[in-house]
DNA sequence: CTGTATTATTCTAGTATTAGAATATCATAA
DNA sequence: TTATGATATTCTAATACTAGAATAATACAG
C-alpha cells in the first residue's frame, strides 16, 4: 500500500466519491502539502484499489453533467486502511533529502558558495513555517489529530531551521578560509597498478 | 538530476570509479542511510550519465579480474555536479510520509490503538537515533561537513521523537475516551440529489 | 582440471507512474 | 444553433526505475 493509495483510501472512507470529485477534495484541503497525487494519477489509483478489491465503483446519476462513476469503500478496504494507518503510525520512514547529498559534496562549492546557498535554504524554511502557522491559525480550531499533523510538519520544518542556522554560524567563522580537511576517500583501500588505455 | 544520480557524480568526482567499485564504496560508508540506489541501478544511472556527457568511459586492465570500466567526471559533469550541490543546499525538499496520511486517518483507529502504533514509532526513533550517534562517535573526528551530515539527520529524527512523545502523552490522557471530534467533511459543500444505482 | 567464489557488466522483462491528449455529456450564453 | 465552459473519464505513449538472470573472466582450493 503505497503512501498515495492509502490518502486515496483514506477519502473513500469518508463518503462514497467519483474521480473528479476527489481531485477537488484534495485540492480543497490542501493535502498537496503531505501527498503528491497528481490530477492525472487519481483514476489509475481508483483503478488499482478496484482491482484490489477495496474500492466498488457505481453509477450515479447527476442532477447536472455526465454519469458519475462512484466508489465506495469495501470491508476488505476498511481493514486495508486500518492497517495501512497502523503501518503508516508504526514505523517511522527515512526519507532521503537531496540536501544530504549536497553536504555529502560540499567541498564542490567554496565556503562563500556554500553560505549563500544555505542562506537561502534557511529563508524558505522559515517562509514554509510561517506559512503552515498561518494555515493552522486560519482553520481554529482543528480536532486534535489535524493538530497533530500540523504539529508534525512543524517539527520537523522547525528542526531544520535551528540546524541550519547553527551551520551557517558555523561556515560565517571560516568564511574566507576554505574547507578545514583534506577530503580522504573513506573505503576501498584496495590498489589496483597495471593501468592502461584501451 | 536526481538525488540518485547526484550521489553517484558526487562519488566519480572524488575519483574514477568503475561501477561494482561504487557498489562498493555506497556499502562501506554506509552511504544507504542518506540515499536509496539499488546495485542493479548503479550501470543504470552510469549509463544515463554518460549519455548526458557527464562522465566519460575508459578501459583499465585490472591485476585480477574482467577489465573494468572506469568513470571519469567531465567539465560539464563537475559543473552539473556544481549546479546541483547549489540546488540540494538552496531549497529544502518537502518530503512525504506516511505518518502524516496515518494521522489524517488517525479516527479509523481506536485511541488504543493509536498509542500502540506510535509508541513502537518511538521506539524505532529512539534505536535510529542512538544508531546514528554511534557510528558517528566510532568515526570522529570527522571532517565539518560530516558531522554537519550526522547533524542534520540527527536533528530531524529527534524532532520526530520529541513530537512522538509530546503526542503520546496526549493521547494517553484520553486513552479510554475516543476521539473527540465529529469528522466533519472539509471541502465540497456542493450536494447532489437524485442518487440511483445502474 | 574441476568446482566454487569473486569480480564485473549486460540484458530482459516487468512494474509503477505520469503527462497530456482525446472523448463525452450537459448547461448556459450568444 | 453554435460556441464555450464545466464536469468527468479514458487512452496512449513515454519515462523511470528495478529485479534478477545471464554472461564472462579470473583466482584458488581441492
Amino acid at each position: 500500500m503505497t503512501n498515495a493509495e492509502l490518502a486515496i483510501l483514506g477519502l473513500v472512507a469518508e463518503r462514497p466519491l467519483h474521480g473528479y470529485e476527489i481531485e477537488q477534495v484534495i485540492e480543497q484541503r490542501g493535502m498537496r502539502d503531505w501527498t503528491e497525487i497528481g490530477f492525472s494519477s487519481i483514476y489509475y489509483l481508483l483503478n488499482k484499489l478496484e482491482k484490489a478489491g477495496f474500492v466498488e465503483r457505481a453509477l450515479r446519476a447527476a442532477e447536472r453533467g455526465a454519469v458519475r462513476k462512484v466508489y465506495t469503500l469495501t470491508e476488505a478496504g476498511r481493514e486495508a486502511l486500518k492497517n495501512g494507518v497502523v503501518a503508516a503510525l508504526s514505523t517511522p520512514q527515512r526519507c532521503y533529502l537531496p540536501i544530504q547529498i549536497g553536504l555529502a559534496n560540499l567541498p564542490s562549492l567554496s565556503t562563500e558558495e556554500a553560505i549563500t546557498a544555505l542562506t537561502h535554504y534557511r529563508d524558505v524554511l522559515v517562509q514554509r513555517a510561517a506559512g503552515l502557522r498561518a494555515k493552522w491559525e486560519s482553520q481554529m480550531p482543528v480536532p486534535d489529530f489535524v493538530a497533530a499533523m500540523f504539529e508534525h510538519s512543524l517539527a520537523l520544518i522547525n528542526a531544520e531551521l535551528q540546524w541550519a542556522r547553527r551551520f551557517l554560524e558555523h561556515l560565517e567563522t571560516r568564511r574566507h578560509q576554505g574547507w578545514s580537511f583534506e577530503t580522504e576517500f573513506i573505503g576501498t583501500d584496495r590498489k589496483e597498478s597495471s593501468d592502461g588505455e584501451s
